[in-house]
DNA sequence: CAAGATTGATAGGTCAATCTTG
DNA sequence: CAAGATTGACCTATCAATCTTG
């Protein structure tokens, strides 16, 4: 039973508790494992991991901020970053030149699957090994239904990123 | 049936994934609400509640920044700014001449009473009505599992601070 | 020396304004 | 004018170094 119009309870309040420290404490002991190992960080990971995905390994800017839900401005500053390090090119878009695609180079490719089996790991040992595979299921229904309600509210674009 | 050696599987990844955008997208949609009602926002209260809940209303630096997983450099900083804004005030400590008290202010209690009703109801449109009661308990068991159990890794206090 | 708090340098993020193109 | 990307100004967090106290 939803409780859409309800006030919220003891039980949800709780549970968005969780949420939040939950992240705070997850994704600081994987960001740090990731470090001592020398490989791309979460954030970093995602992006080449959405380039890799996309057609072509390559997405307009305001696409990528979509999907890691970051700002316009923020996203120009990431694609510096990761262009400096030799992770992705910028390239015009032939149809339509306000847009520039970030594409995805051979590096670029290298270090993300560098990083995967360390961050993989750390996934299990900080996050799985503590749940049951039914508990898993739960998460993902219920955070994924939140994403996909909720993020259009932000931009269209988050939703759909999501399902990939 | 917990996974504590396994590799990590595709439904505790998708879990995984959907934990970090479902945070991203809570939390600045809430924050954004906050904004527009001319109330504290998220990491401020929560600095607020755990001082109002302490004996005394009143936390050590250190204490505080294991309760909201920040650095020490970081509840400095931040201090400074709710000092600025009359929300708390630093006392000496005098039984540990190295600790300093922050110490909550009638002021700080009263913003914390008159953001809490924009807070609950945010929480409630953006989080808690895409869930059942079921759910919800599964995500406060598993979530606040993992801050039990991983918690201590960066500082003992965090996990202890959680139950409250 | 270890612990608690602070500070300087730095990294990374946002918002508002701007430029270019549709 | 609206959309995509960028830049400048600004804010906030971290790390390393420092200071004080146990």
């Amino acid at each position: 039973m939803y409780n859409p119009y309800m006030a919220l309870d003891e039980q949800r309040k709780k549970a968005y508790a969780s949420l939040l420290i939950s992240h705070s404490v997850v994704t600081k002991l994987i960001d740090r494992r990731l470090k001592e190992a020398g490989v791309v960080g979460i954030e970093v990971y995602d992006v080449l991991l959405a380039l890799e995905e996309a057609p072509e390994q390559r997405l307009r800017m305001s696409d990528i901020a979509d999907r890691i839900v970051i700002s316009r401005s923020g996203i120009t500053r990431l694609a510096d970053r990761l262009a400096h390090e030799g992770l992705l090119e910028r390239l015009a878009c032939p149809m339509d030149r306000r847009s520039i695609y970030a594409v995805l180079t051979p590096k670029g490719m290298s270090e993300r699957e560098r990083a995967w089996p360390v961050y993989r790991q750390a996934i299990q040992d900080y996050f799985g090994r503590h749940m049951t595979s039914e508990e898993a299921q739960v998460l993902y229904q219920v955070l994924g239904r939140i994403v996909t309600e909720e993020a259009e509210t932000i931009t269209p674009a988050t939703c759909e990123s999501f399902k990939s």
